[in-house]
DNA sequence: TCGCGACCTTACGGACTCAAACGATAACCC
DNA sequence: GGGTTATCGTTTGAGTCCGTAAGGTCGCGA
């Protein structure tokens, strides 16, 4: 856990690695750190707290907005979480047979399914997330109050800006071919 | 791809559910972007530029740092990608078999190994990287470049509290118990 | 020269991840 | 009503990533 190169030394190899070529190193050094702080934030917090609780990063977050926002239909749950359907219907699957999650159906519409959390789920996460918001502070304490909503407030305008124009982009980028398929995932049937 | 509940309803939803228990908002809001904003920025890169070259987004950061820095040690190539020496051992298995990396054994010491790009490697960032630069903009395009600055550094300050404290910490919050292992891994062989 | 420690690799085991395909259900339109 | 279309959650397939455990190689100090 030593500490990597530094910036300055960084845009030094990049500048001389890409002389001519026009780069943006404001974006290119922001997008940098923010994957790198994420990385350095999650394997802290499964480390820590989430180890001892047996949670993963994922299924903590799942259980974390269904504490927060109650009853709630799982397509919303995946939404809030940043994951797909698909993975929800896995993790949540996990921690029912943990007796964390209650799934049950929706009484009018037959296709929802509604999450909510169980005794031991709510005893859980009423224990756990102090411990996981002193980490929070733990991470953040070189930041002042004010500086954290600064930074919650950049981050956010990132995350309007590539969900409200990031498909549009992709598309455009794509300039009418089609787009190459993922290397993974099941495969289009034929017929 | 619809926006999330506003941070000002869900800061209520908290507050509600934990009218009592002091927490701190600034660096909650705070983290959770963090994270929610690298997994969309990850998400663009890899359906935009990285799909198109065939690369994943580890793939991607591996071949960087070996670009960027020339030829390296495995574990410093780890170290700066942010991925375990088992992953990397993985991952540029699967470069090199792309004829992209090569991988050659230290002449002096025999344990190390060397991480270099092939020519097709060198040909291939000097393509990709000035559209992956693009989409940085393209996801700070509500930002200055003032505020990216701003951004890197409050995020620089948050990688390095984690990595040059969070050991300690992690050590000092299990307090003498046995830290609870990891749910999966390989498990011990009988003999 | 013996052994320790640092290093890379292989092999698991487990959890996640997405996208496409699928089956059930609901909503709409004649 | 009856058929079509849209919307759910779930399953399936292929793959990624991590961390632990072993094993092999080597460097270096005692």
């Amino acid at each position: 856990m030593t500490v990597h190169r530094s910036i300055r030394e960084t845009e030094k190899a990049v500048q001389a690695k890409l002389g001519d070529t026009p780069i943006r190193h404001a974006q290119m050094v922001a997008v940098a750190n923010i994957y790198r702080a994420a990385a350095a934030v999650r394997q802290h917090f499964e480390n820590s707290v989430l180890r001892g609780a047996e949670l993963t990063w994922t299924s903590f977050v799942v259980l974390w907005v269904v504490w927060i926002w109650g009853e709630m239909e799982t397509r919303h749950v995946a939404e809030e979480a940043g994951i797909s359907k698909g993975t929800l219907t896995g993790v949540s699957r996990t921690l029912q047979s943990r007796g964390l999650l209650e799934r049950n159906s929706h009484p009018s519409d037959g296709r929802l399914v509604l999450l909510r959390l169980t005794d031991k789920g709510e005893q859980l996460m009423a224990e756990v997330f102090p411990a996981f918001n002193a980490e929070e502070v733990f991470v953040a304490e070189r930041l002042t109050d004010e500086e954290c909503g600064t930074l919650a407030d950049l981050l956010r305008k990132i995350v309007m800006q590539t969900e409200e124009n990031g498909e549009e982009r992709r598309v455009a980028l794509l300039d009418g071919a089609d787009p190459r398929p993922r290397r993974s995932g099941r495969r289009p049937s034929r017929s």
